[in-house]
RNA sequence: GGAGCGGUAGUUCAGUUUGGUUAGAAUACCGGCCUGUCACGCCGGGGGUCGCGGGUUCGAGUCCCGUCCGCUCCGCCA
């Protein structure tokens, strides 16, 4: 006798004698016989009994999921003129002799086959969510995923070593949750954003390749794609450029895409530099499966009359760009009144636009409310550097850079995926040269674009005290399709560089070693050089997966709010348990 | 903190624009019949706090106010 899993079963079986066990999908008595259609974790085969055989269950009419059983029986081919077109469950099928009932289910709250279930019944009942063939598909996709991270590491002798979960705050970036010790009323333990500051210890510690999948947590509102807790695979290396860091990482994606979704990435990846990202595409992780740019008309508009161009072109902060949409033409009154309230979400107070009829007849081919404010020279020379044609719809940003490029960027993405202008298929890039700190206004100081502990470029160092903001990183992006999937830098592992850069990000001295002194004194120990990345899990698996939300490849992922409705996580707690802590009751909501 | 969409049977939805008889459909569930079925078929049945609270009205699923929940986005996410 020969164990089988329900759907493994082919030809070569026949006549053998199997034993399956799975759920029921579906169940019914015909003309005598009972015909079962068993599930488990690997497919899909129809069972058929004799109503006399052994059962120790009972045969309604129709029943769906709601028994799990063990069939024992002969695999035999389908008699000739009992199947019928679209055979759902292969030609094999296992005449039981024996049907043993091993778990019975009350109806289930909604029904596997169906597609579309409401977001809250399914978190709700995740169990019986997981048990669908989309997230069963996905889960295994995202495991299959990780194992080949893994192997890829592992095989190239990087050491797979845990951190702690329990760690101290560190209040620079997102918010921490925290976790209040017993031990020390009073004071508090923070989950980790990142493993960042003990992977580079562990440089210093001498492991000189180091991986962990890492579970993250950061205390900000959720997104699609953000969620309260993630997976990071994180990755540091010790003697390493950011070429070699790159270089390595490029396989392992390229190594994972082709293992587990049969799919080919350029080799090597392309490269862009921040400042061409965001000038060509308005952000540092372009879509470049749409074909549409930014064309920069700030130089153009200097002298035009029309203030709402003008000022943001003499304005060294500020940016004209417009945005060509091939056969945009023919988008209505309304629907650019929509973008225009789209753009407004990001702070843009308005969204010219230009619609080029006909090309070649100049100004009278051209139809805008704002033609009688643009000499001709001008027109020309937005139809020229935007590449315009007849048929075309020429959008315009001007304003803030920060603004047109959050409003365009994020028009470009809108407008491509409603006009059909994304290619199908995956567009991975670097993106690099990144300028280590940005000015932040409301805070009036300089703030580090990536994190503190990033590495200024060689020869960059001597701006550092005079002009911060022209200083590029040795950090680089891997962005797909639009969508960061992993960021990394070479670090600073020399202590005095480290409190120069923390001076410049106005961070003193006792400041820095109440924050993360003890990385501080790591480095004053011999660290040698080591830089690394982190990969967003989630992210890639959904991409990979094809999926909108980074829930579907979570097993059990947290609503909007922050919370999970399977557990009802967060919960109130015992009086005992808070007075354990020193803490006290929240009070009842009316 | 802000903007938008949604919440009606176990589930997926219609009904809300223009207030008006007993709130419907499909599916699921229960009973019966049929029988090599595989979205089986046929007949019958049960099932609703229209998210919750308040208001307007002779009358509210429908209009108004508040609130809770889910989703998308902005802010936020070194």
């Amino acid at each position: 006798m020969r164990t089988h899993l329900c759907g493994k079963l082919n030809r070569a079986d026949v006549d053998q004698i199997v034993c399956l066990a799975g759920w029921v999908l579906n169940r019914r008595d015909h003309g005598g016989v009972i015909f079962i259609d068993l599930r488990d974790r690997s497919g899909r085969i129809q069972v058929v009994a004799d109503p006399d055989i052994p059962a120790s269950f009972s045969v309604a009419d129709s029943a769906r999921n709601e028994y799990v059983l063990s069939v024992r029986g002969r695999v035999r081919v389908r008699p000739e003129g009992t199947a019928n077109e679209g055979l759902a469950t292969g030609q094999i099928e296992v005449m039981a002799e024996e049907i043993k009932l091993l778990s019975r289910s009350e109806p289930l709250p909604f029904q596997m086959d169906e597609e579309e279930i409401g977001e809250s019944t399914r978190l709700k009942y995740r169990f019986l969510d997981l048990r669908r063939p989309g997230m069963q598909s996905t889960i295994r996709a995202r495991h299959r995923i990780v194992s080949n991270l893994r192997q890829f590491l592992e095989q190239r002798e990087f050491v797979e070593i845990e951190t702690p979960v329990l760690t101290r705050s560190t209040p620079e970036g997102a918010r921490d949750y925290l976790v209040p010790s017993r031990t020390h009323p009073g004071e508090f333990f923070a989950l980790p954003q990142s493993p960042q500051l003990f992977k580079q210890l562990l440089m210093v510690s001498g492991f000189e390749r180091y991986f962990q999948i890492a579970r993250c947590f950061r205390d900000e509102d959720l997104r699609a794609d953000r969620q309260p807790e993630f997976t990071q695979l994180d990755i540091e290396m010790s003697f390493v450029d950011e070429q070699e860091v790159m270089n390595l990482v490029e396989q392992l994606v390229r190594d994972c895409f082709r293992n587990v979704i049969h799919v080919e990435l350029p080799d090597p990846l392309p490269r862009m530099s921040y400042h061409e990202a965001v000038a060509r595409y308005g952000t540092d992780r372009p879509d470049l499966r749409i074909d549409l740019e930014l064309t920069e008309l700030t130089d153009l508009m200097r002298d035009v009359e029309f203030k709402v161009f003008s000022g943001p072109a003499n304005d060294a902060k500020s940016r004209v760009a417009a945005l060509r949409v091939p056969g945009g033409n023919r988008l209505t009154r309304a629907q650019i009144d929509q973008y225009t309230e789209f753009v407004g979400q990001y702070g843009a107070r308005g969204l010219a636009y230009i619609k080029v009829n006909d090309a070649s007849l100049g100004r009278s081919g051209l139809q805008s409310a704002i033609l009688k404010f643009l000499p001709d020279e001008v027109l020309s020379g937005i139809l020229e550097r935007t590449g315009a044609k007849t048929g075309d719809l020429i959008l315009f940003g001007a304003d803030r850079a920060a603004v047109v490029n959050d409003a365009l960027g994020a028009l470009r993405l809108e407008v491509g995926a409603a006009m059909g202008l994304v290619d199908p298929g995956w567009k991975p890039l670097w993106v690099v040269d990144f300028p280590l700190v940005e000015w932040d206004e409301p805070g009036h100081r300089w703030q580090a674009l990536h994190h503190p502990f990033t590495s200024p470029k060689p020869g960059h160092q001597a701006l550092l005290e005079s002009d911060p903001g022209q200083v590029f990183s040795r950090a680089y992006d891997m962005v797909l399709n639009g969508t960061e999937i992993g960021g990394g830098s070479i670090r600073i592992h020399d202590p005095v560089l480290q409190e120069k850069i923390l001076k410049v990000l106005g961070i003193g001295a006792d400041e820095a070693r109440v924050k993360f002194g003890f990385l501080l004194e790591g480095l004053k120990y011999g660290a040698p050089p080591h830089g690394g990345i982190a990969f967003g899990i989630d992210r890639l698996a959904a991409m990979m997966c094809g999926v909108e939300s980074i829930r579907d490849v979570i097993a059990f992922p947290k609503t909007q709010k922050a919370s999970c409705l399977l557990t009802e996580a967060p919960n109130q707690v015992g009086g005992r348990q808070l007075r354990d802590l020193g803490l006290q009751l929240k009070k009842q909501r009316q």
